[in-house]
DNA sequence: TGGTTTTTCCAAAACGTTTTGGTTAGTTAG
DNA sequence: CTAACTAACCAAAACGTTTTGGAAAAACCA
């Protein structure tokens, strides 16, 4: 059913040979036989069977991305933006994204990793929400796969990565509710596992510390990420005796929810509450008021990791295995700006 | 480096075709051999080339779906919900998702299309954002490639889908607002290029039609399926010297971004006005006040249509190749419920 | 004219599996 | 004892390309 080069070969009476050799541009075909081959192979409608020619050149051209599912109930915009980078950058290098799913640190999530890598199904891959101790870069460095990571872990080998400086991000979002006369500032983090909580909860330590506001344990709550924890978080915030004046999520859609919580409890965001956040989804912006975050811009960060495993895969030197990049403070009307 | 199949026979000092076949269960393999290739591969860390296997086999072990980008702002939460189920019922089945980007009705588009039909690099597609007459269902089913789609086209051959009854979804909308006492019930609805549209708008108009208002083409306006547009589209509407005192969105995004533009216009939605949507994404329901709107549960529609799809890849008889749901309407505080 | 170089084609091997079609030794039944 | 059957292994072919290493004819130069 499918046309092969056979098919191809057969009609122009030339060997498989010449007409591989002159569909892929050598120099060893007379010009007249390049141009009959490529007409005979349009007209033909045949296209190289990409499985026959990864099996020759040992390629997949194809990168790996694992999305970290818990069911049917994912909808985060931060990975929509993030697999629309991914997909931009290869589609533009003619690669594919395969994209698979696995709840977090699970035993489905190794198994998928582990048969990728054996298999040899991808040529390299893209890893997001670090942990501190991530068995995944460990892995994947001892199995010499090509591997970039967005953000960081705590090992002592660590995967190529862009990071964003989170810690001088939070610390400068401190900064700013105190310039606003914000004194109690509450945190709602994530999972300590994670190093972006560990960079985060840090930076906002760091941003108090700078302010001389002693550090109150009882302004630091935990999500998972979601907007639905961070609305319990705060919920739970705003039942202090003394509760925040202001609210900061780790990642916009915690912060999202907590806005929502605060005007369940008939606080006007911006005015009586401030709220922040981090990541600078598209929500953000339409969020009523918009929220007050911290653009670290997906899609581009989604297309330089691309272009980094790609670098990784065609064994070039990577200009910088480590790439930090400052975050931008985007005041909006969260935090009354 | 990858250890191969005939590394593990040169161990056992087997034939590759008696380790092959033992790995694969076949019972002229004498148990006790099967046992010790069995452990000899696990030893050696083997796992078969899933490019070999593919080739010999002719079998790509994924099913493609090129995800409709149009740049960097692309945080539409329906996609990350439909690709999570895509995932979910891919990776239960030891399959993964091809993703690749385009421009909906590019050429670059078209080529990805043709390139992954040509190349056999997916066993089979799945489509969304179906247009009236898209080119894809009549590219692909002229191919014969397995292809499912989430909705309709106005084609005389269609590809085995999942429709939603929207038309139905969409009277029945108009007669809630009815119900609640609206009588200028404006619609924002998407190119007319998109079958969604030709339905919903349908189904709008025979909600009208039904309580008998008559139809006004100064309450129709034409978004592009986000926020954004939404939200330009419904501050023209309540620049009317004769506002609406309803207004439905295409999809929730629209709807959510006209409820901005109502706030913005100092009306209290859910009291001064009206506002719907549909699809029943997870943002619906943390806007303020929750969105009315109609709910398709698009992760369970996702890894329906990848069952219905490997169906097809199995040259198993599909049990509905049309399959029409009556959607459910969910009624919230942006409609005063 | 003969030797050398260049052009342009081609057979075979390679990639790593799975499947086909044997072969051989041991066992069983008449 | 002999013929038929069964168990359990194996070489070769297959999948569809790309690459290697020639071979042969034409062109060039002394």
């Amino acid at each position: 059913m499918p046309i092969s080069i056979r098919d191809v070969a057969r009609q122009l009476n030339l060997s498989i040979t010449t007409v591989s050799r002159a569909l892929d541009g050598y120099d060893d075909v007379a010009e007249e036989t390049r141009q009959r081959v490529i007409a005979a192979a349009r007209e033909l409608g045949y296209a190289p069977s990409h499985t026959a020619r990864q099996l020759r050149r040992q390629r997949a051209d194809a990168i790996g991305y694992i999305l970290p599912t818990s069911g049917p109930r994912f909808s985060d915009p931060f990975f929509s933006e993030f697999i629309a980078g991914l997909g931009d950058e290869a589609t533009s290098r003619d690669l594919d994204i395969l994209v698979s799913t696995a709840p977090p640190d699970s035993a489905a999530e190794r198994q998928l990793y582990e048969r990728w890598v054996r298999s040899r199904r991808v040529d390299g891959i893209v890893l997001s929400r670090m942990r501190a101790y991530d068995w995944r870069v460990k892995y994947l460095l001892k199995s010499h796969f090509p591997v970039v990571a967005l953000g960081h872990t705590l090992l002592a080998e660590d995967a190529p990565q862009i990071e964003i400086n989170a810690r001088a991000g939070f610390a400068h979002l401190v900064q700013h509710l105190v310039e606003r006369g914000h004194r109690r500032i509450a945190y709602i983090g994530a999972s300590s596992d994670l190093t972006l909580q560990v960079d985060r909860l840090a930076g906002y330590r760091d941003g108090l510390a700078t302010a001389q506001i002693p550090f109150d344990a009882s302004w630091i709550e935990q999500g998972d990420l979601t907007r639905p924890s961070g609305y319990q978080a705060a919920l739970r915030l705003l039942n202090l005796s003394e509760p925040p004046t202001a609210i900061i999520g780790v990642n916009d859609l915690t912060a999202l929810g907590a806005m929502h919580a605060a005007h369940e409890h008939g606080l006007v965001v911006g005015r009586d509450i401030a709220v922040a956040g981090y990541d600078g989804i598209e929500d953000s912006e339409h969020a009523q008021p918009p929220l007050t975050t911290i653009n670290s811009s997906v899609y581009s960060l989604a297309r330089r990791l691309v272009k980094m495993v790609c670098a990784i895969v065609a064994n070039e030197p990577l200009a910088e295995p480590r790439t930090l990049i400052e975050p931008e403070l985007i005041v909006r009307g969260s935090t009354g700006g």
